[in-house]
DNA sequence: CATGAATGAGGGTTCATTCAT
DNA sequence: CATGAATGAACCCTCATTCAT
């Protein structure tokens, strides 16, 4: 198994295999469990070959998110084209998203699994790279704002939350969809528009639901889910 | 530090500082990276016993996931009071979810990091736990539907989208919670809520935001924050 | 080959057939050269075993110098009977010397060898024991001093330096009688002791052999080997 | 840093080159932990052509073993000129000895240090080198007994031991003086000189220290610093 | 049951050495 | 000859796991 093993390749080539290798095996096994061995043989190469291109497995699986990072954030942003209104920026950033994770699997359990499990340093590094995301997504609410002629009185700081909130959402779906067999991306898509947009836009109305007193005790309240909305 | 080292309990009792110890050890180093040594120790017990009660690091492992993954839905179940209407008993439940989840950072980071990251056998385990919290969302959403008399067109498929979308991004914000200082239970609660609530109500009112054609190319949509209730 | 393998020994048993089999190995080796598993097979036990005891491989060779040194220097100090004139406890605190490197060569070649060529904190162990060694004689030269009721204008730092050339001496024929075959201890000593005690007496009888000077030329030096006697 | 990288050059020059680089690195890291890049590196040239010239490691560190004796014996019989009486042609050999070793260290280190300790091929190397300067010690010792008119009863066997004695401790004393700053080389020669020559004096005269015999017992010898003169 | 003794198996890392170009 | 690509063979170290007492 592996890739065929061709010989005198040049070392960009060569290292594009070793971090494909790499970041199939990290996703699969987990950083730990992960052996360099099983990587050189995976990549088709010796294992003092990954390390004189890799220096370490720290290293290497360093340049493993650093790429997957890159290639997820292009994707997004290659998605959503600036010339959209908010809302179909988002619908087609989150398609763009859903596309990308369900193409690259490993990849995005590197990013979202493995490298938030294994020390501070890879976390960070995902960190960097979401935090891009997360700025990506509050200017697109905020453009939502403008479009609607809303702006009541929305801090940035519950904007910042509300980003965090419809990513995190997105990052589970993404892990959903790669999970459970049968889902679209225009599904997975979909349902998180349909779940976030309306309550942005209430949010932005000035409408919240309001949460009950501590600890209520038996008291006969009357929210339904329509009241929110009026 | 370790359980204070005395003679002779009974197994289950024993049984119960094992899991506490691996917890604990699991939690904060990881799977791969806690060894048996270290939750012998912290457990005050010698390590030939913790393999005659657990067999090995892998039943150990599972057995800790099973034991949080058992307290945190029950936690849920206790949380959320039947009698309530739909949106009560969902935000209760949800308080119950984060107030569980941070006070029990170590059980919460094995369920939620560990055990997806550490082969499918535990995967597996967490996810049957997953789908019962899952289905509790489900019929509280179906309820709620009930609550308002309206129950159009949901289809049980896009249900069960929405409270993968609503667990995926409670999850998220466990992890956010947890990982952010000053970020309190109700605070949390309150922004699922409020995040979550009008696009549920949209979508059983009818409501939805249509996603555009696959490939849309140039057009004019000028859609805004209200244009899905149209 | 190695010891038989006998099962079940108690610690400080093991660890001694460790140290045994490291000081062999070390000392025929080099310490790079020496590897663990040589080291443990030698010792008729497992490698982890090694570690268990002795940490790591640079522990295991601090522990072999340290054995070593304190075993040199004990044989020595046991070698040399307070009771006896200077000359008499030189010559017997030589003689156990040379007997104690015979015997155990490979301990010498780890202490004036190994130790000194691989690394400044193996070299401060025995630099330790060395120091030792030649305060000891200083004592020694200091006491013949007295003995031979001539103190005339020895500086302190005169007598070090002499003692320091005297222990290198020494060891400088340690090796060689372990190099060469058909030295025996008494020859050693006997040829250390004719070479130095003149040497040292001529100096505290201010007798002194007078370099030329720096660039001579050719001239008609006359100094004979009798001339320093006199 | 290393030589500058000139191209087409001779075999002979390129080999010195190498050479030199070698003696460096062997010198101060050690032969096993010298790697041949840093070597090939050193000597602005491609690891192949150091191959290509000198085979191997092992042939390298022979080579270099051999360059360094050789230069050192030379430069110890060029010290000594022939002419003059024999303590002078020790003390010049001495002085011509200590230049040597202290302008080159890394030879000296080489020499001295890293080939005893790293194999008996190497070891076997420096000792024909060593064999050779004992050699021209004891034709010295001998000469200076005949320069004395006193050849009384010397051994050979005696004469080969005191030369082997002078050797040693003028290799510890270079040892002494390139690691401890500000000793000079004629510092270092004098110290020898004083400590040996009257020694050689007292034998050639026919005064020994007499050994005890083997198992003294408590005997009430009074020897002092005096007493091998008598 | 608790303890100390003990190990098989494997993981990360390095290095001398060799070809093809 | 110089260079970059490539590797076999170790080496140090660790850990889950098991017995004998």
């Amino acid at each position: 198994m592996g890739a065929v093993k061709t010989k005198r390749m040049p070392r960009a080539v060569r290292e594009q295999q070793m971090l494909d290798a790499a970041v199939r095996t990290f996703g699969q096994r987990g950083y730990m469990a992960a052996s360099m061995d099983e990587i050189a043989e995976l990549a088709g190469v010796s294992k003092p070959l990954v390390y004189l291109y890799l220096n370490s497995k720290e290293d290497l699986f360093t340049a493993c998110i650093r790429r997957e990072a890159t290639a997820l954030v292009a994707a997004v942003r290659a998605g959503a084209r600036p010339g959209l209104p908010a809302d179909r920026q988002l619908w087609s950033g989150l398609t763009a998203f859903f596309t990308h994770t369900a193409r690259h699997p490993d990849g995005w359990a590197v990013l979202h699994l493995q490298a938030r499990t294994h020390g501070v340093v890879f976390a960070a590094e995902v960190a960097a790279m979401r935090a891009e995301i997360v700025e990506f997504v509050t200017q697109l609410i905020l453009a939502a704002a403008r479009d609607a002629h809303r702006d009541p009185d929305l801090p940035e700081r519950e904007v910042a939350g509300l980003a965090e909130a419809l990513v995190g959402a997105a990052e589970s779906l993404a892990d959903w969809a790669n999970t459970t067999p049968g889902v679209t991306v225009r599904q997975s898509a979909a349902t998180l528009m349909n779940f976030a947009w309306a309550g942005l836009g209430d949010l932005m109305a000035g409408r919240r639901w309001t949460p009950p007193d501590d600890e209520p005790g038996p008291e006969t309240a009357q929210s339904g889910l329509t009241s929110p909305v009026t």
